[in-house]
DNA sequence: CATATTATGTACCGTTTCGCATATTAATAG
DNA sequence: CTATTAATATGCGAAACGGTACATAATATG
């Protein structure tokens, strides 16, 4: 009575398909520019059942927000482990990155970015609610590149330091997602990204006396 | 006959003022969440008067984005010319972009971070006119930060260093957009911006050997 | 087999969208 | 004063928008 197990007819669709579905039609399109019909065309269900499913226009993007935004993390936290140092690290996390904004990967086939700064900025001064999940996804970035910079370079690297140079970090980053969106190719981020982080990390290895 | 010097019934505009008007606009909403009512009601005009002047929707907001960049170039140019050596003029530069992101000017009085960086992303996928739009803005800044690099630090910075240091410069400001639109405050970021100018110019000052 | 419950498909609602057709107003040219 | 040219204001119109009412279909429960 308390549990009713599978009253009713049954899903004739898997949640986590679709749902990959309705970020792609959002992450090529943006918020405002995306209909329910490319959503429904693209899932091949109808309104109702997806307004059933994951609610409003809204929520089903704050879902798919966050969704990419946990895929991204461990996609990167996986990359991170494969090296070992702060840079061979770093690398190895924007090289990830870099192949996820550019579409080499089973993600995604083109070259769209990162979803949150692609297509949540343009909403995010109108909507508090999607100015809040864009904070929260720097926020979720700066944190982990600080967290790795502490761990890896350990006390030889002040407090704020490491805060400093994980915004700045991600704040790169997110500079690569734009010229991502607009087409360039992943060698050339990859070339820039490399060595904007042995810049940054050399400095911090052997600051000036 | 040729010349026909002033026929008709004469603007009750002025070109210049509606134009920073749709510019607000958009700057604020961006592309797809605009309308023209909301342009119409921002200048006094109504739809048949703005299509006559500016052309379609896409029309005014191509003009619009380009009178951004001119206009954003003017001042960061200006700022520079304010300080003499590489750091010292960049971090003039950076700060200029700071105040206009976050509104510290009268150009804007809402923390809206670049127009073309926040707004334009999203459109930039599905069309080409966009996607160009971006590009170009992106690299007439790329190319200002190289010109000001080679110029500032000469022969001691091999050619494609300053290329590489300049697109650099850029993408780490576009960063600064984002976190400006989602409204972080100015001193943080021009914090941020002083600390990583130093490190990139430190850097290309005393190469590891 | 009857009933309750859930999912699906059709079709619609009211609103908003962009663009324009039409009529009116205001200026100049002859 | 008449004709011409250009800008304004009203208002339409066809399409697209997000969301939902309603009838139907498919399952579990009793």
């Amino acid at each position: 009575m308390s549990k009713q197990a599978n009253r009713g007819r049954p899903r004739q669709f898997d949640d986590d398909i679709a749902l990959d579905q309705i970020m792609h039609v959002f992450w090529k399109n943006g918020y405002s520019s995306t209909s329910l019909d490319q959503i429904a065309a693209a899932t091949g269900l109808n309104r109702p059942s997806l307004y059933a499913a994951f609610g409003s226009k809204k929520d089903m993007y704050l879902k798919v927000v966050n969704r990419f935004a946990d895929r991204m993390n461990a996609h990167l936290k996986q990359a991170g482990e494969k090296e070992s140092g702060a840079a061979p690290k770093l690398k190895s996390i924007f090289s990830a990155a870099i192949d996820l904004y550019t579409g080499s990967t089973d993600v995604s086939d083109a070259s769209l970015g990162c979803l949150a700064i692609s297509t949540l900025q343009s909403e995010a001064v109108t909507d508090p609610d999607f100015q809040a999940a864009l904070d929260e996804v720097l926020m979720r970035m700066d944190a982990g590149f600080t967290a790795l910079l502490k761990r890896e370079m350990g006390g030889s690297l002040p407090e704020d330091a490491a805060e400093i140079a994980g915004s700045q970090l991600a704040m790169f980053l997110h500079g690569l997602s734009v010229r991502a969106r607009i087409g360039h190719k992943p060698g050339t981020l990859k070339l820039l990204a490399n060595d904007v982080i042995e810049k940054l990390v050399r400095h911090e290895k052997t600051p000036d006396r």
